[in-house]
RNA sequence: GCCGGAAUGGCGGAACCGGUAGACGCAGCGGACUCAAAAUCCGCCGGCCGCAAGGCCAUGAGAGUUCGAGUCUCUCUUCCGGCACCA
């Protein structure tokens, strides 16, 4: 229980975590950097006398759990079980400072209830509600596929063409934190500025304004709504695009078999957008029309396969002078384009398209707006739109609402009950966890818990007749939205979170991989808030992460071999390099002696078979080479080349710490200090204390190489050689603890490492009284000199001047300029 | 397509506020030790010119600002992450 965190008020606390794995099986390398880097940070903070909490749980629902289950047919529940048993025992042979009397799993049903508990409080209040979601369709196995699960448009299983379809969803009510979640952004100096730039975009404030188009339907009076950041192009407007699933799409549809096909093959698209964005635009004229809202003049209507249902209204205006996808549409399918707008190449909008169509400019052919730059314009649209009841300005969020419906079985069990009296009913308290039951192996089609009489089967919790119990599963971001909260509170079962999480939250420095800088981070940054206005607790803790480092990727090369046309992938554990005489690679074969063909480096995937298992490095090295190679090899937020070379540097190095230190336990010391040798020790302590706090750990690494070889260049064990290695050991402690720690005892430096001092620069040491410059000429570098340390401007001007190589390059020229950066240089300008 | 990053020797990287580019390590080359190998230790190690002193070139490409640019500005190229059901 070294690792164990107690609550106390009387000392500054650290709440230290880093993500939480998905239990796939083994630790990847990605594990393992994740949580050396999380563990570097505690251990240096209980040093420095934080009180630290450095917790460990499970992000355990997912649909890898359902793949296992169907390819080896064992229950999800029991291979995530057995997998959290054995990622659990690396991450103890890893040695991290975890508190592991916190551990949670989120498939256990103490921690999933109190998903269902905050969900039920949402629906009552309206802030989850029911609403129809895209999803991918396969239409033979008759199942919801996930993104990953379509390969090229067809199902992964049954290879048929995936089908886009609607179905009713839950839905949680993000965009009524929209503005707040944006406005905070500003407030989060600890978070990378490129992930809040990330979120600002995606959560995409615009102001615009809502413009209604009217127009007839089935004699009915409607109106055609379109959001626009560009009210002052609506004289430019000449068509009008809407989507597949628009009501006028609809409508043209059942009149029209060709319109009826083309939407069906707008339904069959791509439900995913960054597919849908690549795709050729293409759009079908429905025969309708609407009238434009101020000039009253008739706009066709087209279904527009870029057009999203799901986002804004489902419809746009065209103006095909002003945007550029619309100018390439209108060219298509030779529709007018009419320029609005003066830009700066003038008023034409000939072919090709220029960037300077789209900018801003005063308003022409425009009647009454003629003349006014874009906000006047703006301004005055709204204003006549807003007279005649057919527009007004309106601020418009690119964030939607986050479905969180999952037609899966390994889940969070949605806690409604479907009555056919009283609707959709959630689940009461007092009924609460609706439990999933753990002995189900899917079969990949659709969810199992439809097939399930004993869990759908139930009773109306508000009239008791006979009803239906909801098969849906919750999104797993649901699970991982709120987990560090529950840290907080082990134990707990009356509550998602105790008094406890007031004191430990925020978290004080989380860490994970760059790939969730909206998602996973933005989720819960909403949660954070639903939390602190649902259940009382938490109040002042609106933002959950205080500092947030993302890590780069561990990526890794990959080689391949030609097996009849077919590549064969070779691990490159398996692969040996042939380099020339410059250390080049010259070729690479398998260690049978199979040609191998080197396919460039990437993320460590199966599909490629460059993983690196960490449990081989673990049992051949040791955990703490794996540290500090994880540590030394990169800079915690760039991509980490994967090297097994370099890894042999990095326990050639812990060799040296280890036969030096133990050398010198044994050795007689002499009192005497060696001032050079003391220099270049506590400098490097004093850069590597900044750049700890910088999170540039790679360069701590390398201060303790620099200290060591400081110490093996001294003739003789000394008082220095003893200073060194006491802040040696201190500096390395949080990197390869193992190591540290046994040193430190065998070296009678103390008991604990973990309880010594964090080490700090003795300024005494630090002193100099000679200090070198360097002359440039022109900014070039052409020689050194070495002055006291006050020495002033002229002193130095005419030191420099006297370098004989600096003389070569001034003689006989003008000095005009001498710029003196003390410590650092002279240049001369002539 | 849209949003966000990154690019420095053969490789990973260092260079704090614009001030000696290449610290530290890997690989490579040469040597010591050894019967031999492993391990360990010592030396060299961006390119070109030069006996040397030293010089010229060089931080993805091209321009700009500055006494001085890897660092700041603009344009471009390539690669990576995300795009709402992988986690």
């Amino acid at each position: 229980h070294s690792f164990r965190s107690v609550e106390d008020p009387a000392k500054p606390k650290f709440y230290c975590l880093s993500m939480f794995p998905y239990p796939s099986g083994k630790l990847h390398m990605g594990h393992v950097r994740n949580y050396t880097i999380g563990d570097v940070l505690t251990r240096y903070h209980r040093m420095r006398g934080f009180n630290v909490l450095q917790p460990m749980g499970w992000d355990a629902f997912g649909l890898p759990a359902e793949n296992a289950a169907m390819a080896n047919r064992v229950p999800p529940a029991k291979w995530t079980y057995d997998n959290i048993a054995y990622m659990k025992g690396q991450l103890q042979s890893l040695g991290f400072a975890l508190d592991w009397t916190r551990e949670l799993a989120t498939c256990r049903p103490d921690y999933y209830q109190w998903n269902q508990w905050l969900f039920t409080r949402l629906f009552k209040k309206g802030l989850a509600y029911k609403k129809t979601g895209v999803v991918n369709w396969d239409p033979v196995d008759q199942t919801v596929l996930a993104n990953e699960q379509v390969i090229e448009g067809r199902g992964w299983r049954t290879g048929a063409l995936v089908e886009k379809r609607e179905i009713p969803m839950y839905f949680l009510r993000i965009t009524a934190y929209a503005e707040e979640l944006l406005a905070a952004l500003d407030g989060l100096p600890g978070w990378p500025e490129q992930v809040k730039l990330m979120q600002k975009n995606w959560i995409g404030r615009s102001e615009g304004v809502r413009i209604g188009f009217p127009y007839q339907l089935e004699n009915e009076e409607r109106v055609l709504w379109v959001f626009t950041t560009r009210a002052d192009t609506l004289m430019g407007a000449t068509f009008m695009a809407v989507a597949a699933e628009h009501p006028i799409a609809v409508f043209a549809a059942k009149r029209d078999k060709n319109i009826a096909a083309f939407v069906d093959e707008c339904k069959r698209g791509p439900a995913m957008e960054a597919e849908l964005a690549q795709i050729e635009k293409k759009g079908m004229p429905t025969g309708m029309f609407v009238n434009h809202p101020l000039s009253g003049e008739k706009l066709p209507v087209w279904v527009g396969n870029y057009v999203l249902m799901g986002y804004g209204e489902g419809a746009v205006m065209g103006v095909p002078a002003h945007d550029e996808r619309d100018f390439a549409f209108a060219l298509k399918y030779r529709l007018p384009i009419k320029p609005v707008i003066r830009h700066p190449l003038g008023e034409r909008t000939d072919p090709p398209w220029k960037p300077e169509y789209a900018e801003y400019g005063a308003c022409i052919n425009s009647g009454p707006y003629d003349g006014l730059d874009y906000e006047k314009a703006v301004n005055a649209i709204a204003a006549d739109l807003s007279r005649k009841k057919l527009g007004e300005k309106q601020v418009q969020w690119r964030l939607r609402d986050w479905g969180i419906s999952r037609q899966r079985y390994w889940g969070t069990p949605i806690p409604i009950v479907h009555c056919a009296a009283c609707g959709d009913v959630a689940v009461p308290d007092e009924q609460l966890p609706v439990r999933l039951p753990e002995d189900v192996v899917p079969d990949g089609t659709g969810n199992p818990l439809n097939k399930l009489a004993s869990f759908t089967d139930t009773k109306c919790p508000a009239c008791g007749k006979p009803a239906k119990r909801e098969t849906d599963t919750m999104d797993t971001f649901v699970d991982s939205s709120w987990y560090f909260a529950r840290f907080c509170s082990p134990g707990q079962s009356n509550a998602m979170a105790d008094e406890r999480a007031n004191y430990w939250m925020p978290v004080d420095q989380y860490i994970g991989g760059i790939e969730h800088a909206i998602l996973h981070l933005l989720y819960s940054r909403f949660f954070q808030r639903v939390m602190r206005d649902e259940t009382g607790l938490m109040q002042k803790v609106a933002e959950p992460f205080t500092n947030l480092l993302t890590q780069g990727m561990v990526l890794a090369e990959s080689y391949y071999t030609d097996a009849g046309g077919r590549r064969e992938w070779i691990n490159p554990a398996n692969v040996e390099v042939v380099r020339d005489a410059k250390g080049n690679i010259a070729s690479a074969k398998t260690k049978d002696g199979r040609a191998v063909i080197y396919d460039g480096i990437g993320t460590m995937s199966k599909s490629k078979n460059n993983g690196v298992d960490p449990q081989a490095l673990i049992d051949q090295y040791g955990a703490d080479t794996a540290r500090f190679y994880i540590i030394f090899a990169s800079p915690p937020t760039n991509t980490l080349e994967w090297s097994d070379e370099s890894v042999e540097g990095s326990y050639r190095f812990l060799k040296r710490v280890w036969t030096f230190a133990l050398r010198f336990s044994k050795a007689a010391k002499s009192r005497d200090l060696d001032r050079k040798a003391r220099f270049r020790i506590h400098a490097e302590l004093r850069q590597a204390n900044y750049d700890i706090q910088k999170h540039q750990f790679n360069t701590v690494a390398s201060a303790c190489m620099k200290i060591l070889n400081a110490l093996e260049d001294l003739p003789e064990w000394n008082a220095t050689t003893e200073e060194g290695l006491s802040i040696l050991l201190r500096l390395l402690s949080p990197i390869t603890p193992h190591v540290a720690h046994h040193l430190w005892r065998e070296l009678r430096f103390g008991e604990d490492i973990m309880k010594a001092p964090w080490p700090e620069p003795d300024p005494v040491a630090l002193e100099q009284d000679e200090v070198e410059l360097v002359v440039q000429v022109n900014g070039k570098l052409r020689g050194s000199i070495v002055v006291p340390k006050q020495a002033d401007k002229a002193t130095i001007e005419t030191l420099a001047l006297s370098n004989a190589n600096v003389q070569r390059f001034v003689a006989g020229q003008h000095v005009k300029k001498v710029v003196v950066v003390p410590g650092r240089l002279v240049n001369l300008v002539v």
